[in-house]
DNA sequence: AAAATAAAATACCGATCGGTACGTTATGAT
DNA sequence: ATCATAACGTACCGATCGGTATTTTATTTT
């Protein structure tokens, strides 16, 4: 009953989180969406809000599309040992190969917005915690097949490998020695014996 | 032969610190600062220059402070195990006893301008480089002192507890549980043997 | 006391911010 | 074919941004 659409909603939104993701949220001005977007700006108010509600749509994809794609890694490799050592020297690899470091989105996000915003703290709180579930659920399978010592404690464990990857992405950011975190790496797998 | 200066130079520096510390650059403006240093703008142009180098001059102030903070804190205590013990649940007492998150004033520079910006890049990474430093002669002290295995590796093990510091900090601006961290400490302190 | 000078205070600059009112255009329902 | 409707494009809003020109005030040197 009236004009259809010109923009693909999940393509405009991809768009205004890569965007997001590279330059925060306060950095992002409404021009810079626009132009990414390839939108005006009052398609932008009637389809996603204002931008504080377009920044959480952007990061709820990010999010839902991340915790995939680490169960997917994970449960990749029959090793869990290797299976972590491959996913945490992609990580680093992917930072080093990009001339931009961006990191996670939501880690960004935890250091940007969560103190002042208790939206985002829940929303950053939990997806941690269910990246952490994952990496419990890892270390369990290794400690099922016998891979893994089963005196270990693989709720803290994986709690800790958490801990160690937002670490080492945030580092990531300022451009460390390839040494530097070959080595916190190869520590940090050590816990998983 | 002209009027003298009305405001310390260092009180009001320091002021500028904690608010970029609290908000961060983008989010702080000039009239914010001008509030909290109390002496009006053109004052900060003449005594510090523009806004970011205003920034560069607080985090230098911070690095150099929170430095001798951690090295003296390490020394501290006779048992190595025990120093950083105490100097983790420190971290983490500070973040959980304030209302407001403010974490580290390098790491969150490091999130916010060490990607777009190789002046903070360079400081942000200098910074951590030298509290592995600091971390890796504790280590090494432990290891004289006969309290610490002599195999382990005090140089990569300092740099994994400099990544679990920075994932400490950062997860802690989400509110994790205080089991969730008490956790990962102590992981983190099975690897000082 | 007067001149020189730098700090302080006020007021202002153009640019950009997030957000919206409004006129135009295209499409589905009748 | 017409009408209702919603998306699109333009143009604009007041507020605030970082930064500065200019005037006033206080202090030291002469």
């Amino acid at each position: 009953m009236a004009r259809t659409r010109e923009f693909d909603e999940e393509k405009v939104l991809e768009a205004a989180m890569q965007l997001f993701w590279e330059k925060g949220y306060e950095a992002t001005s409404l021009s810079d969406l626009t132009t990414r977007m390839g939108i005006q700006r009052p398609s932008i108010y009637s389809t996603f809000g204002d931008k504080k509600e377009l920044f959480e749509a952007a990061l709820r994809r990010y999010t839902m599309s991340r915790a995939s794609e680490v169960r997917t890694k994970l449960q990749n490799n029959p090793s869990v040992k290797e299976a972590f050592r491959h996913f945490f020297n992609e990580v680093i690899d992917e930072e080093y190969t990009e001339s931009l470091s961006r990191g996670c989105f939501c880690i960004n996000t935890m250091v940007e917005l969560a103190p002042h915003d208790e939206k985002f703290e829940i929303l950053t709180r939990e997806h941690q915690m269910y990246l952490s579930v994952i990496f419990q659920e890892t270390i369990e399978r290794g400690i099922q097949s016998g891979e893994l010592d089963s005196s270990i404690d693989a709720k803290a464990i994986a709690q800790a490998l958490i801990v160690s990857l937002i670490g080492l992405t945030v580092i990531m950011k300022s451009r460390p020695t390839r040494s530097f975190v070959d080595n916190s790496i190869e520590v940090m797998l050590t816990l998983l014996r």
